[in-house]
RNA sequence: GCCAGUGUAGCUCAAUUGGCAGAGCACCCGCCUUGUAAGCGGGAGGUUGCGGGUUCGAUUCCCGCCGCUGGCUCCA
């Protein structure tokens, strides 16, 4: 006999080598029934595993995290088999699971599959599923192994296999489907009923450009069908929400195949561009930033002489001229380092911070285009601070109060990467671990809990990346803080410390919202088109109900625009109904409805685009009203 | 860049096996003078992404190019 320890503490015997899902049967029906999976010890392992000494068991359902991934796992298997039923030609690369769902990469031996492909697929899938297959864990020797993919002539699997250091390797069987696997799996296809193929794309073999294309599909599996169907929904309201479709739709911007990868904003888009910008010159102003503009497009030089043209050419747009080979600049560093040098400086000038918002061009594969949110023509709320050493981790500190302040007034939740010491370092190893310690510290002090990425900083320093979730909860890289020991020396900057020593200073590069682009495209996302007051491009609609009014609409908006709001008028000869569902659409946070009432009393009706009707205001108690919500950028 | 899909009016979508390119919304004009999410009538709007080819005839079939979508890779 064996003790088992369950979660609850309590603990039960049972007969030697008992699986953990004979234990489940004992302990309780529901479980029995529910279970995909197991955790012995801690280790997920299959329902199946045998149980040959004293353990922890615990019982894994698909209810959590871990059981929903051995479902998403067991229905990739599931998919694969389907597939390879019905098109046995095919080599199975691999299927792992990611976030919500799960794909195969597949060799469809040129004959590609698409989603005309996926009814019948999913069919063939309930069909196995309705056949409960178990599956079955196999070991086997790798020399085994290799033989047997070998034969198959699966040469992806034989591939896997070969790099694997373990002498055994385990596939699974289910019914005539045998793939390798490390698992756990589910006991049973019978256990996988709630799935849905979701798209098909292109992927490379181990990723790497060289190697054939593969194709990936996508799939999703849930443990019940209404959490499938929240999901569906999810994705619908993730399309919905697509600044893509808003920006035009609201009149924003657009793009247009005329200049593939760079924005068209329109009037009210460049309104709310002009805010964002204003609101991070305020925010930087107050921490003693100073604005520059500089040259956007400069001959070779310069960039050779920064590096860029040895490590960032490929992103870089080229011009030839008769004279000379330019380049458009994808980032302002260089010139701000030129401009630090204008003047002998002082201990006493650090850190010196200079900010621009101008125009950069980064060369982009044109497959990876993505509306805003990846263009070749951006605008970075730039700056680049120039400090002492021993003024790292305060400067730091200072920078994520900046992150913290914008990315708080639009309440966005943000999450930060530590990037630390790549393989292809440049500069000391000690400056490198006192820097990378310097960042900990400012995380530490700020109480910003954070991830590392080992090895993944830039060559020049370790660096701080943010992630941030829209409402949908898809993440986007915008703030970047960035420790920079190379430049200063290729620019060879100096200042001069209090002992008159010539000093040479760390820069710090750093991008608040990112790329303007990027940070307004999940702007439109984050608040599905219904900003802030402060940030709508028209804040207040003038609606009134016959044309009689059309002269008191006139004065209202224009004591509105003596405030200070953006308002316009909607003086056509249209039912106020339709009005309002005008602006309703176009999301414009007030409207102001004038009928003979209100002209007689001098006040104004309010409607709230989320309030609804708010009743009778007079124009001082409105404008106090919206002045106070601008204020708080409510 | 690569793989797959896709491209019809400003937007959303139609158009038997290849046979005169259409609807709703938006726009313009008129009627209605309107009270919190779509009033009525009329009009205009197209080289079907671009260029070739097959055909008596191409939105439809074939080839090339461009854009876009989903990914791979990379990053703001």
């Amino acid at each position: 006999m064996v003790k088992i320890t369950l979660p609850d503490g309590s603990v039960i015997e049972a007969a030697k080598n008992s699986t953990a899902h004979e234990v489940a049967k004992a302990v309780s029906p529901r479980l029995y029934k529910e279970a995909v999976a197991a955790k012995i010890n801690g280790e997920l392992v299959d329902l199946s595993r045998a149980i040959d000494r004293d353990v922890q068991l615990e019982l894994v359902t698909a209810e959590s995290k871990e059981g929903l991934e051995v479902l998403r796992h067991s229905t990739a298997h599931l998919m694969a088999h389907a597939i390879k039923r019905l098109f046995p030609e095919v080599k199975l690369a691999i299927g792992p699971v990611v976030e919500n769902r799960f794909y195969y990469d597949i060799d469809t031996a040129g004959r590609p599959l698409s989603v005309e492909d996926f009814p019948a697929i999913e069919a063939q899938m309930a069909a196995l599923a309705d056949q409960n297959l178990p599956l079955e864990r196999v070991m086997m020797k790798k020399e085994e192994a290799l033989a047997y993919f070998r034969a198959s002539g699966d040469q992806y699997k034989e591939e896997i296999i070969s790099e694997l250091e373990d002498e055994q390797v385990s596939l699974y069987r289910q019914g005539d489907f045998i793939d390798l696997c490390r698992g756990p799996h589910v006991p049973s296809t019978g256990k996988l009923k709630v799935f849905k193929l979701l798209s098909v794309a292109g992927a490379y073999w181990r990723g790497d450009a060289n190697r054939p294309m593969l194709q990936r599909i996508y799939g999703t599996a849930w443990a019940k069908k209404s959490e499938l169907d929240a999901y569906i929904k999810q994705l619908e309201e993730a399309a919905r929400r697509d600044h893509r479709k808003l920006g035009p739709e609201l009149d924003l911007f657009s793009f247009r195949e005329e200049s593939p990868g760079f924005v068209f904003w329109h009037p009210k888009g460049w309104t709310l561009y002009r805010l964002l910008e204003d609101f991070s010159r305020q925010v930087q102003a107050r921490r003693n930033y100073q604005e520059v503009a500089t040259p956007w497009i400069s001959p070779s030089g310069l960039w050779e002489r920064s590096g860029h043209w040895y490590h960032f050419r490929e992103n870089m747009f080229i011009i030839n001229t008769e004279e000379n080979t330019m380049a458009v600049k994808p980032m302002n560093c260089p010139y701000h380092c030129l401009l630090y040098k204008e003047q002998t400086r002082s201990y006493r000038d650090l850190p010196l911070k200079f900010s621009e918002y101008g125009p950069l061009a980064r060369y982009e594969k044109s497959g990876t285009l993505h509306g805003a949110l990846r263009v070749w023509g951006l605008h970075q709320d730039d700056a680049h601070l120039y400090i002492r050493e021993d003024q790292i981790a305060e400067q730091i500190s200072e920078v994520l109060g900046i992150v913290d302040e914008i990315y708080s007034t639009f309440g966005m939740p943000y999450k930060v990467n530590l990037s630390t010491r790549p393989e292809n370092y440049m500069g000391d190893p000690a400056l490198w671990e006192k820097a990378e310690a310097a960042l900990v510290e400012a995380l530490e002090a700020a109480g910003l809990p954070y991830e590392v990425q080992a090895g993944e900083g830039a060559f020049y320093g370790p660096k701080l990346d943010f992630d941030v979730t829209d409402a949908i909860g898809r993440t986007w890289q915008c703030a970047t803080i960035q420790l920079d020991f190379q430049l200063p020396i290729k620019f060879d900057l100096t200042y001069v410390d209090s002992s008159g020593q010539e000093r040479r200073p760390v820069m710090i590069h750093r991008a608040i919202l990112g790329s303007m682009e990027r940070f307004l495209g999940v702007l439109v996302e984050h608040y599905a088109g219904a900003f802030p007051l402060w940030l709508s491009p028209v804040q207040a609609v003038v609606l009134p109900i016959t044309d009689a009014l059309n002269d008191y609409a006139g004065e209202v908006a224009e004591a509105l625009r003596q405030a200070g709001f953006r308002v316009e008028v909607d003086g056509r000869s249209e039912k106020i109904g339709y009005k309002i569902r005008q602006a309703q659409m176009q999301k414009v946070p007030y409207m102001i409805i004038l009928g003979e009432k209100e002209k007689a009393a001098g006040n104004v009706a309010v409607r709230h685009r989320s309030e609804g009707d708010l009743g009778q205001f007079t124009l001082p108690e409105l404008l106090s009203r919206m002045a106070a919500e601008v204020k708080n950028r409510g």
